[in-house]
RNA sequence: GCUCGGAUGGUGGAACUGGUAGACACGCAGGACUUAAAAUCCUGUUCGCCCUAAAGCGAGUGCGGGUUCGAUUCCCGCUCCGAGUACCA
């Protein structure tokens, strides 16, 4: 019989499941080997002929593993949380659940119809409960940790708690919020447990804080960074919006630097590492503070008008003694105070709070600028003013503020029922008019006034001619001049209306607008005036930069437009009045103490100089964000948290997995909360709010490849994956996937894996030793030209593509599955849509050749190939093949199933060797000649090359080479074929398995076998033949023993006669020999 | 703008540390078998020149230069294409 393919593929996948023949042991003599691909997110489409790709390449990889002795884990699942699944339940009502199964069992058929070697009997499903278990303890795990900055790794928050205890807050080095407190050891024992809780959670490795976040409306959820692409989300492309909210988020940045450093170490495309390397984005570089105290004022300026600086609200005759106070204010504050300041700041109520402010000769305890109100805690501290109460309020009435008070009781019983007032009130309270009489913050207590730049040029720091504020920095109000309040007003709704898109776009335009104000130079002491514009940040840095025109480009732009000045700091500086130059060369001059030294020197002294006086110091500072983690979606794992008193605990381990409640839509609730608050009766202990955010995406796929580790035994342990395991494992030895993840996926698993070493859980510092992109399969479009009447009508006849130009023609997408090398099927088109049925054609050739272009592979781009249907003409062997052919792996390509002929021919020629004319199974016993065993030896020693470098497109052709040979030997030595099986099993499992049975071998056991052992002495030649070539030109061929010397092969290249000719009765100058490779004569 | 890739026949691609450029396959052309088609097999196929063929000659790996006996490969400068990223101070 001639080559079957399709018996022998079911009956071998079938005896592979039936058999279990690729289910893996923990335990073994053999060396581990670990082989991942990234899993799936099942989709509803199913799989396209470009998703195997990276796949088939790792079974290969994989196969060939075992052959060679290694014990080989190769597992697959499916990254089932996500938003499509969503996306159908809102739209149909379905549960999640029900289209994942759906989808993942399709995925599983297509998969199995491969003859892929996973062992599926350690399968995993993110949306599992006994998977995502797991992956809410390492959500708790990292609430329970914090950042050790001595140690340098992650460690329990128990011990940074007994570091409270005994010492206080002192020499805690420590990755946290900015805002952390200052206190004694005898402080925080006195403190209560929700004061230590809102504390430490400024610790956590993971926490809740009310940050900046990407929000879609569309999808009604918060999106990471890398989610985000251009504006607009990475799935669905719906736009996406900055918002303030109280979000989860997971503390990346404490990684940030090891993450960089563990780049170096291993096997990654460079393209990729050089994209961690700038999503992480160190830059190393100087805080600098420019202080406003003592601000010039207009007098000293020189400026008219004798007017109070806008941003004081306080009495300038009395401000001397008012700073004081408030400042002695804040240090003695009340515990009534603290209590309510914790519930006010970092504008937990929606608005911006200051404390101990001062407002004309008073001070309040704490005042929402911007809405005018002011919130007086009585008693405590300040009773001496208390018979003065209604006095008090009066004036600050009068100077448009308005007045609510509270007791020390009520603040300290019910602080958020406190709270919850002065929101409301907050939220009934018009705007007051921005700028009028506001004021500036100072800084909440921590010091005096002054705007703080990052700077990676500190050298340069005597060129700032000026500094510029992103317009949302929060000082932009308070340094307003009233002067200036209108231009400044404008110029911020300008930028504001400005989407975040067209601001990107348009970096050419500059603009900006001059506050008013001046903040001092920290070295040379000299005014320097404060601008706005929209090309500072507000989410790099501190949002504000020393603007050094002569050095940077866009300053130099900024200070040509508003005119102003640019002063030279380094005499190798050049055309300072075409642009600028950034030059680090030469020697500093205009700059004071660094006049004559050089880059590196410059730097040093101003740095030390910096802190010396206590406005400045280096910095590292990096791109890299925290990592949003809260997602106000369904479909996803529910967060093990839960409230009391405003503040979130972890729910007790006993009660893991906390299982996604149902519900009855798939919607926010009416009052805005993510669908989780639709569940009924879903509370902890039947009484405290459950956390209703879902983990994003990337939670579940941030640890799987340690869940493949445990074995179906091992599940049954209550760990993640058990130790014993991990030990043997340790990581992956090859991952295969997208460059896609590069930012995403890739960057949280090295994330988590490091946590996870930390604490002991597993060995390895990075978790994917060597990583392959696989290119990406683009779609190949096929068109037909439909003819197009004067009247701009479609007709119904259509011209083929070399013809197309001498008429009027409209290209129209037709399914790539009726058109075989360009040529359409003329009957299938009539039946691909009715409205062809009657199509008439204008044929070049006898044929209608359809025009290709190279598109993304989509449904309704009738592009998308689907692997059933060439499975179905050909086989999975051949697919499989034909997909490594097509070229290198890591190269992208558009697919075209023209070649597929030629890899099933070469297979059905490989069938062949094996049988008679009449396809009888028939080998010989016989020794083979020397030539059938170099054709052997040459292909086991070319595929172990390649399988080593990745190269699986040479491999396939060296096969072909290999039977072509064979094939002119009429070569069926059965010595001979039955290695090479050997050497083809990775590639074509399924017909190697068939003739490994039909050679006399025990079912199943070629997987089981070796990889043939290269023998180099069948390659060995005694002869050569040599290209000759004279002035490098090659001229003819000419065969020596290898055993000749250089002086015997010269003799017998110049006796040669048809070399004469070439020599034009010279002599040479100079022959070169190359042995084994070439000779050449030069004359 | 910056960073990283890439450019070889009609097409996909090969040539691994500099050594016969175009392996292998597709497509195309011609032929055999066949009533015919499909399938299969055989021959040719980088381009140009010489009427044709053989033989031969010349050019040739995006462009321009360089190093070398010899360059697709190494170096310098440029063009184009792809990917990532972006007022990151």
């Amino acid at each position: 019989m001639d080559y079957q393919f399709r018996d022998i593929e079911q009956r071998w996948q079938k005896f592979w499941a039936d058999n279990q023949t690729f289910k893996v042991e923990n335990n073994s003599e053999k060396p581990k080997y670990y082989v991942l691909d990234m899993f799936p997110y099942p989709s509803g489409a199913g799989l396209h002929v470009g998703h195997p790709l990276g796949y088939i390449a790792s079974d290969i990889f994989s196969r060939y593993k075992r052959l060679k002795g290694f014990n080989v884990l190769h597992p697959m699942g499916y990254d089932s949380f996500g938003l499509p699944a969503e996306q159908y339940a809102i739209q149909t009502g379905q549960h999640p659940a029900i289209t994942t199964e759906a989808n993942i069992n399709r995925y599983r058929e297509q998969l199995d119809n491969l003859g892929f070697s996973f062992d599926w009997s350690r399968e995993v499903r993110t949306s599992d409960p006994s998977y995502y278990k797991w992956t809410q303890w390492i959500f708790m795990m990292l609430f329970n940790s914090w950042y050790n900055l001595e140690s340098d790794k992650a460690e329990s928050i128990e011990v940074l708690v007994k570091k409270f205890e005994s010492n206080g807050s002192e020499g805690i080095k420590a990755v946290s919020d900015d805002d952390v407190a200052v206190f004694t050891a005898d402080e925080w024992k006195n403190k209560s447990d929700a004061e230590k809780q809102n504390e430490l959670l400024k610790y956590r490795l993971t926490y809740l804080r009310e940050s900046t976040v990407n929000w879609c409306p569309a999808l009604g959820t918060v999106l990471a960074n890398d989610e985000v692409k251009d504006g607009y989300s990475e799935r669905g492309g719906h736009p996406v919006e900055q918002k303030k909210m109280m979000q989860w988020s997971m503390r990346i940045t404490a990684y940030a630097d090891r993450m960089l450093q563990g780049l170096d170490s291993i096997d990654w495309p460079e393209p990729l590492k050089e994209m961690q390397r700038n999503w992480i984005g160190k830059s190393v570089g100087a805080l600098v503070k420019f202080s406003l105290t003592p601000t010039p004022s207009p007098k000293e300026r020189g400026e008219p008008g004798g007017e109070q600086p806008g941003y004081m609200t306080a009495d300038p005759a009395i401000w001397d003694i008012l700073k004081e106070h408030s400042r002695q204010h804040r240090k003695d504050s009340t515990q009534a105070e603290d209590i309510l300041w914790q519930h006010l700041r970092n504008s937990k109520t929606g608005y911006k709070i200051r404390r101990q402010h001062a407002i004309g000769t008073y001070i309040a305890d704490f005042i929402c600028l911007k809405k005018g109100l002011i919130i007086e805690v009585d008693g405590g501290y300040h009773t001496e003013i208390k018979d003065q109460d209604e006095l008090r309020s009066e004036a600050l009435n009068n100077l448009g503020f308005e007045v609510i008070r509270f007791s020390n009781e009520q603040v300290v019983s019910d602080p958020t029922g406190v709270s919850g007032k002065i929101k409301e009130k907050l939220n009934t309270l018009p705007d007051r008019i921005l700028g009028d009489s506001d004021s500036l913050s100072l800084g909440e207590g921590r010091g005096e006034a002054y705007i703080e730049v990052f700077t990676t040029r500190v050298d340069t720091i005597y060129g700032t001619t000026f500094l510029v504020l992103a317009p949302e920095h929060e000082l932009v109000e308070g340094l307003t001049t009233p002067d200036r309040k209108e231009e400044i007003q404008n110029y911020i709704d300008q930028t504001r209306k400005k989407s975040e898109l067209d601001r990107m776009a348009d970096t050419k335009t500059v603009s900006g607008a001059f506050t008013g104000s001046y903040a001092k130079h920290p070295i040379s002491g000299e005014p320097v005036p404060v601008w706005i514009a929209d090309y500072v940040l507000a989410g790099y840095g501190t949002g504000a930069v020393m603007a050094v025109p002569s050095g940077d480009q866009r300053d130099w732009l900024f200070a040509t437009k508003f005119g102003l000045p640019i002063v030279a700091i380094s005499d190798a500086q050049v055309n300072l009045d075409q642009e600028a130059d950034p030059t680090k060369e030469g020697k500093y001059i205009n700059s004071g103490i660094v006049n004559g030294l050089t880059y590196k020197e410059a730097t040093g002294v101003l740095i030390a100089k910096l802190e010396e006086l206590g406005a400045g110091k280096a910095k590292v500072n990096y791109r890299l964000r925290d990592a949003i983690f809260g997602r106000q979606r369904y479909w996803g794992e529910p967060v093990p948290v839960y409230f009391k008193d405003g503040l979130p605990y972890l729910i007790s381990i006993e009660d893991l997995p906390l299982l996604l409640p149902e519900v009855d839509k798939y919607l926010p609730t009416e009052s805005g909360e993510p669908p989780l608050g639709r569940a009924e009766n879903w509370k902890y202990k039947g009484e405290l709010e459950y956390e209703l955010s879902t983990m994003p995406g990337w939670a579940g796929s941030s640890w799987y490849w340690y869940r493949y580790m445990a074995s179906p035994e091992d599940r049954k342990q209550d760990v993640f994956a058990p130790a014993d395991a991990i030990a043997y494992w340790k990581d992956v030895d090859l991952y295969i996937g997208g460059s896609e993840h590069a930012t995403g996926h890739l960057l949280y698993s090295r994330f988590w894996n490091k946590f996870l070493k930390d604490l002991g859980y597993v060995v390895e510092e990075e978790p994917f030793k060597k990583l392959i992109n696989q290119g990406m399969i683009q779609g190949r479009s096929n068109f037909v030209y439909r003819i197009i009447d004067e009247s701009g009508r479609g007709t119904n006849k259509f011209v083929s593509h070399g013809l197309k130009s001498q008429y009027t023609t409209s290209a129209i997408h037709v399914d790539v599955n009726i058109v075989y090398n360009e040529i359409l099927d003329l009957e299938k088109f009539k039946a691909f849509r009715p409205e062809f049925a009657e199509a008439e054609f204008i044929l070049e050739g006898g044929k209608y050749i359809c025009g290709v272009e190279v598109e993304k592979m989509s449904k309704s781009k009738f592009n998308v190939v689907n692997p059933d249907d060439l499975i179905e003409r050909y086989g999975a062997d051949t697919l499989r093949m034909y997909e490594m052919f097509l070229g290198p792996l890591e190269q992208s390509k558009p697919w075209n199933t023209n070649g597929i002929e030629g890899v099933f021919k070469f297979l059905r020629k490989f069938w062949k060797l094996f049988h008679d004319d009449e396809f009888n199974f028939r080998v010989s016993d016989e020794e083979p000649s020397k030539a059938e065993y170099k054709a052997l030896h040459k292909i086991i020693r070319k595929v172990e090359e390649d399988i080593e470098r990745f190269s699986f497109n040479t491999s396939v052709s060296s096969f072909m080479i290999c039977v072509n040979e064979l094939t002119d030997l009429k070569c069926n030595k059965k010595q001979i074929l039955e290695q090479l099986v050997q050497v083809l099993a990775p590639y074509a499992p399924h017909i190697t398995e068939e003739l490994w049975t039909l050679l006399g071998n025990p079912a199943g056991s070629l997987s089981a076998s070796s990889y043939p052992k290269f023998n180099p002495e069948y390659l060995v030649e005694n002869e050569f033949s040599y290209p000759v070539s004279v002035n490098g030109k090659t001229r003819m061929n000419l065969s020596i023993s290898l055993t000749l010397t250089q002086p015997e092969v010269e003799e017998i290249v110049l006796a040669n006669e048809d070399l004469r000719k070439y020599l034009e009765g010279k002599s040479p100058k100079k022959i070169i020999f190359v042995k084994g490779k070439i000779i050449n004569v030069v004359i």
